[in-house]
Formats: C-alpha cells, sequence, structure tokens
DNA sequence: AATAAGGACAACCGCTCTCTA
DNA sequence: TTAGAGAGCGGTTGTCCTTAT
C-alpha cells in the first residue's frame, strides 16, 4: 500500500486536476520537456508526485491528443486488436494515434465489452472453436475467423499453421522466419525503429513527452481547450503518428501475401490498412494494421465494406456517445462508406 | 423537482520491467 | 551481480454527469 518514493517526500496533492495544475504543468514541459518525471512537480511548482504529472500528461496534456468519441474505424480496430492481443492497452492504442492506453481500456469497458457479449460477437475470447493446444510452453490457438492464423499468447508473433517450403528457414528483409517445434512457421517482427533523426513532427511515443521549446503553445487554436469540471481537454485534431519500420507487404510477393491481414475481414484498405492510401512502405508489425507511418496524415479515404459497417453497427449502437452509422449514411449493398461519412456521423 | 441508478472517464494503486551505479 | 530508482503498464476505484423513476 503506501505511495511512491517521490510522493513520500513532500504532501502531495492527489485527486482531479485543476486548471492551474494543468496550465503549470503544460508551461513546464512545452519549455523544458519533462527529463526525470520525479522532479517536474517540484520544477513545474507542483504538489504532485512525478507519477501524477507523468499520466496527466501522457494521458490528457499532450498536444497531439485526439479526443472525442471513437470512430467506427477505431472501434473496428479495438476489437480486431483486442482479439489478437487481448487486454494489452499500450499495444493496442499505439495503432491508434491519439488515442492513449486508459482511454481504449475505458472504452472497452465502458462500451465495446458489454456489447460484444451481449451481441455474442465472436471475438477471440469467445470463440468456441478456438483452440487451446494445451502446451505449457507455447500458448496456440487457432482462430476460426481467419483458418490461415494460429496465434501465441507471446505478443506480436503470428504462426503459419501449415509449413510451406518457400518459408522453410526463409529470411527476407525484415521478417524473419523460424521453424518451430509444433510444425508451424514463426513469423517474427522486428522491434520498431530508432525515431528518424530529421523528423521535425513531436511524436510523444519516442520522446514521451518532450518537444522543443516554441513547438507547442497551448492557446494555438487548433489545440482547442475544452472545459468539463475541474478537468481540461484537447480536441485538436493534428495528429501525428509514430514513424515504425515494420515489414514491407506486398501482395505480389509470394511472401508476403501469405502474412494473415486481420484487418482484411473488417476493412479492406490498402498499404497500411484501413486508414492509410498512401504509398508509404513503413508498417506495423502486426501486418496489416494501421500504423500511422511518417508521411501519412490522418485522416485518410477509408473504404468500409457495407455488411461490416452494419456489423459494428450492430454492437455499438446502444452505445450513448454513438450515432448510427446506417441511419446516417444510406448504403446499399456492396457500397463503401468514406472516412469523412464515419467521422461526421458517429464522433458527435 | 428530487433522488437513485448507471455510465463514462479521470486518476490512483501496485506490480513488473529497465536502466544504472 | 545486485540493489535502487524511474518508468510503464494493467487493474481498480472514485467522481461527475446523465437518465430514469
Amino acid at each position: 500500500m503506501g505511495h511512491h518514493s517521490c510522493c513520500n517526500k513532500q504532501k502531495v496533492k492527489r485527486g482531479l486536476w485543476s486548471p492551474e495544475e494543468d496550465e503549470k504543468l503544460i508551461n513546464y514541459i512545452s519549455n523544458y520537456g519533462h527529463g526525470c518525471w520525479s522532479s517536474v512537480p517540484k520544477l513545474a511548482g507542483l504538489q504532485r508526485c512525478g507519477k501524477s504529472c507523468r499520466l496527466r500528461w501522457i494521458n490528457y496534456l499532450r498536444p497531439d491528443l485526439k479526443r472525442g468519441s471513437f470512430s467506427l474505424q477505431e472501434a473496428a480496430l479495438i476489437i480486431e486488436l483486442h482479439g489478437i492481443l487481448g487486454n494489452k492497452w499500450a499495444q493496442i492504442a499505439k495503432h491508434l494515434p491519439g488515442r492513449t492506453d486508459n482511454e481504449v481500456k475505458n472504452f472497452w469497458n465502458s462500451s465495446i465489452k458489454k456489447k460484444l457479449i451481449s451481441h455474442d460477437v465472436p471475438t477471440i475470447a469467445t470463440y468456441p472453436d478456438m483452440h487451446y493446444n494445451g502446451n505449457n510452453e507455447e500458448d496456440f490457438f487457432s482462430l476460426n475467423a481467419n483458418p490461415n492464423w494460429i496465434l501465441s499468447s507471446q505478443q506480436d508473433q503470428l504462426y503459419l499453421p501449415t509449413p510451406t517450403p518457400m518459408l522453410q528457414g526463409f529470411d527476407h528483409g525484415d521478417l524473419k522466419l523460424e521453424q518451430t517445434n509444433y510444425g508451424a512457421n514463426s513469423v517474427q517482427f522486428p522491434p520498431p525503429m530508432a525515431p528518424p533523426s530529421n523528423s521535425s513532427s513531436y511524436d510523444p511515443l519516442w520522446s514521451l513527452g518532450y518537444q522543443p521549446h516554441g513547438q507547442f503553445d497551448p492557446n494555438q487554436e487548433h489545440q482547442n481547450f475544452s472545459t468539463s469540471g475541474a478537468t481540461q481537454h484537447y480536441s485538436g485534431d493534428k495528429l501525428i503518428g509514430p514513424s515504425i519500420s515494420a515489414p514491407h507487404y506486398d501482395d505480389e510477393d509470394p511472401l508476403t501475401s501469405m502474412i494473415p491481414k486481420p484487418c482484411d475481414e473488417i476493412i479492406s484498405g490498402n498499404c497500411c490498412g484501413m486508414f492509410c492510401s498512401c504509398a508509404s512502405q513503413d508498417h506495423d508489425p502486426l501486418a496489416r494494421l494501421p500504423y500511422f507511418p511518417a508521411g501519412c496524415n490522418y485522416p485518410h479515404d477509408t473504404q468500409v465494406p457495407n455488411n461490416h459497417m452494419e456489423y459494428m453497427d450492430a454492437i455499438m449502437s446502444s452505445s450513448s456517445s454513438y450515432s448510427s452509422v446506417s441511419s446516417l449514411s444510406p448504403l446499399s449493398s456492396g457500397q463503401f462508406v468514406t472516412n469523412s461519412n464515419l467521422h461526421s456521423s458517429w464522433e458527435t
């Protein structure tokens, strides 16, 4: 029980942050960066512990945060990623630019989870045909939603169930394939690259909050403050994604074309999934899930098959923060809805 | 109009991981 | 090698707001 060491050194305030406290923290970090979080409260003149400052900055004060309701694409992506990653909120949030792990977690617990249960939607957690091989070393699952998948509980690993001569012992660029004891080819994706040295974009995932002096001004109009009680929120629309290097997927490539595409079951998209139509070759370790590589500006053209839209609509329609997509975007079979349609209809 | 119930979300707690001396 | 500090993460709680009665 007890508080953190930094909290024991001084009397600290707890609970909701006041606008004055937010202003102090924003001013300090925008000028000096956070550096060591434990020293931030003292230097910023706050009666808070460093951990509280860090949480407040990362979850609510970062200038790149996207506020407001989750879009249909985001909800679909969260469901899909949760089926793969489980409660790895931080990893899921990495695929949702401008969203925090806390936000994703709250959204899941307050909205999606209930809907999935009530609609008996077959996520990986509820798949009746999901197999556990019973091996205590490697927790394998096969997912009937995509019979090409065997998912391991070990993160970021996808296993192709059928040994393919073309893949055995193959080492192709960023993809490293290994034979396992289970007759499956393990596709191990490389860790993210270091941030690009020439990037002038503010990227909180790299710097964890540091921004050079002068780049962030809380009074700038694109960083709109709205006040809800004692809590201020940003609703800025400038989104800059992390510059992650991941395998290049090429449908013409006999290797990469075989790699599972989790989002394909829900949403069709281009190079890096449903959001992005750019030609970037930076991709996500989870293959085709949107990761917003450098040079990709959100939002992009999005094409979502109508049947999936109805599917999501059914899940989410009872949510108080959700306005029916189908009711606002009349679609017939075979039609597609664009990203702008979705945002105008859902983020209200 | 008052109050209870439920939902949404901000914040905290405690554990684990990583780094460094 | 190890201990301590800092940071990150997921689970949980607390608070405020909305809705129903």
